[in-house]
DNA sequence: TATTGTTATACTCTATAACTATA
DNA sequence: TATAGTTATAGAGTATAACAATA
């Protein structure tokens, strides 16, 4: 128990000791508000966790986008109808293979994607906030470290 | 957009440039491997969060546990209602409010939690190892950090 | 009238399995 | 036989509202 205290000193009875706690604590804490800022623009973080892969890499095949993001392939289904729905990206046909749709932005899913970066950008530094500059640089380099290595 | 890039250089495209996202992304893997952990014992999480609270300050009513753990009040209901069926905690009567009811562990209870804790710190050790010990104390200050002032 | 605990219910999210059309 | 996408469904988890007992 105490090896895992590796702050100040103990809080007895509190689950702050566990970093894997304040971790999914705060880690929720950010996605629902995220959630909410998005709310307004009618869509959720996984529209634009998805259209944030396919504006980085057109043309990517549904399995790819389950693989990459890990949204399972049924739910990715959804996601994708919902943003075609919208106007914001489309299915297109894979010219060797008939059984694989490749997913595209339209110009106006290219504007919204935009639009919305700007709010996700603001969320973080509201969020961050009460971390001088320094530390959020930190921090952000020890969960990028963290996020790439418990692969 | 690029001001929240606080990390080496941008990433383009990829969602790991908002430390919100890493936030949730590391949190939900965190909260997802406690909870795989915590199977073989019969809890889940929650009964874990209200254990540990229970421990600290016996005696507080559901509404208290309510406003600490941020499970709410129905829930918070059946969470009890488990702990008591499993014999690890027990309701009493309030002696000044017959409409509140304190929650105490049983002796089962406090033996169970110390074997949960173990598995819970033995989790962060696992989790947190692609860290160095320095690292992993600035990552835990720094979660404290954010953690207390984002109430 | 407000509060504690409770119940019932609905809603979101996710996971699973089965189906189709292609390969 | 295997794969990409799709559909339907069930399950977990969570939130909401109404209710009874008590203050």
């Amino acid at each position: 128990m105490m090896d895992v205290m590796w702050e100040d000193g103990p809080i007895p009875g509190e689950l702050g000791v566990f970093p894997g706690y304040l971790l999914a604590l705060l880690g929720e804490k950010s996605r629902r508000r995220f959630h909410r800022a998005l709310e307004p623009e009618g869509l959720h973080p996984r529209h634009f966790g998805v259209m944030t892969m396919v504006a980085a890499q057109p043309g990517l095949s549904q399995q790819e986008l389950h693989e990459k993001t890990a949204i399972d392939p049924s739910s990715m289904v959804a996601v994708i109808d919902e943003l075609e729905a919208l106007g914001l990206a489309e299915r297109r046909p894979h010219p060797d293979d008939r059984r694989v749709r490749t997913i595209f932005l339209t110009a106006r899913g290219e504007e919204k994607l935009e639009r919305v970066r700007a709010i996700a950008a603001q969320l973080q530094r509201e969020f961050f906030q009460p971390l001088s500059a320094e530390e959020r640089r930190t921090l952000h380099g020890l969960l990028r470290k963290l996020a790439s290595a418990t692969s």
